[in-house]
DNA sequence: TCACGTCAAGCAGAT
DNA sequence: ATCTGCTTGACGTGA
């Protein structure tokens, strides 16, 4: 087990990095106003976490609003480029691991023509940001294998075959993650058989939809999808909200539960990506309980980390 | 300051 | 037919 992540957003910084506003409102103004504001707020979030020692992050994918949108024709990357260059240089030099998780609009198994071609928009502004970001392959972009309609075999196959049109910056940080109702493990390693394409594996996704395996048997599978270049392969761990309907994420982190998860695959290399609703507080839970067990590695404090 | 209608986008299952 | 959840309710108008 190496890094320990939380998605999106912070909740006692006080500032976010997702702000939006509605389409009939955009100006140039508007947009540029509030993607600085995301911006700066994503790397007040990242030198907390470091400070924390919590060096695994989703960027949430509302950083630029609107950013695939027709409507958007501002050079996002060339207006914040000194942006860019400082937060991407504080992640390389930290080593701080980074993912993207797009939406569920991004379908890119759709038939619906006009939902792949937003989707692959979609793909490619992730890429683009990472790629500003100047990060390397390790960042990935994970999204689901998408809808059944009807077919699940067929579906696969169009899933594979919109895979192959997408363009080469978006091709090399995908990765896919099994879901709870559509695409199991085994479906995602069907999949990666065919194109070779890293999967993310999720703990709760698997406790509703398997076939089978155990946790720690579907995670080996996993990560055998994962090469050199991907970097370590990544989870995302969540645990059942047990006041909510089945794959309802927990509040916050249910130390117990987490402690038996952890004794199963302590000895396993992966990154780890807290679903759970409180953020980053679930996130220093798990952390001290890492410490507790002797399994995080001692904190590398680097005092001039900018 | 607060209530509440609305907000780019898909899909599946529940009601 | 409409609502809900998904990784996350937030934006914004009008009173």
């Amino acid at each position: 087990m190496n890094k320990i992540g939380y998605p999106c957003i912070n909740y006692s910084i006080g500032c976010k990095p997702d702000s939006s506003f509605i389409l009939r409102n955009y100006s140039k103004k508007r947009f540029l106003y509030v993607t600085r504001k995301n911006l700066e707020c994503l790397f007040k979030i990242l030198e907390f976490n470091l400070k924390n020692n919590i060096l695994f992050f989703r960027i949430s994918s509302d950083i630029i609003p609107f950013a695939s949108h027709p409507i958007c024709n501002v050079n996002w990357i060339k207006e914040f480029k000194d942006l860019f260059e400082e937060i991407g240089y504080f992640i390389r030099k930290n080593d701080i691991r980074i993912s993207m998780h797009p939406d569920q609009f991004v379908v890119l198994n759709s038939e619906n023509k006009s939902v792949l071609k937003n989707s692959i928009r979609e793909l490619i502004y992730h890429a683009e940001f990472l790629d500003a970001l100047n990060l390397d392959e390790k960042a990935k972009i994970q999204i689901h294998v998408g809808g059944l309609y009807d077919d699940k075999d067929l579906s696969i196959k169009r899933f594979i075959k919109n895979y192959n049109k997408l363009p080469e910056i978006v091709k090399r940080r995908l990765v896919i993650e099994n879901d709870e109702k559509n695409y199991s493990v085994k479906d995602c390693l069907k999949i990666y058989e065919e194109i070779g394409i890293p999967i993310v594996f999720d703990n709760l996704h698997h406790e509703v939809l398997n076939n089978g395996e155990d946790i720690r048997e579907a995670m080996i599978m996993c990560f055998k999808t994962w090469q050199e270049k991907d970097g370590l392969p990544m989870i995302d761990y969540s645990q059942q909200n047990k006041k909510k309907r089945r794959g309802s994420h927990a509040e916050t982190l249910d130390p117990k539960e987490f402690r038996l998860f952890v004794e199963k695959v302590k000895d396993l290399k992966f990154d780890i990506m807290l679903e759970i609703k409180d953020k980053e507080k679930s996130a220093l839970k798990a952390l001290k309980i890492l410490k507790e067990l002797n399994i995080i590695r001692k904190m590398k404090i680097n005092k001039n980390n900018r």
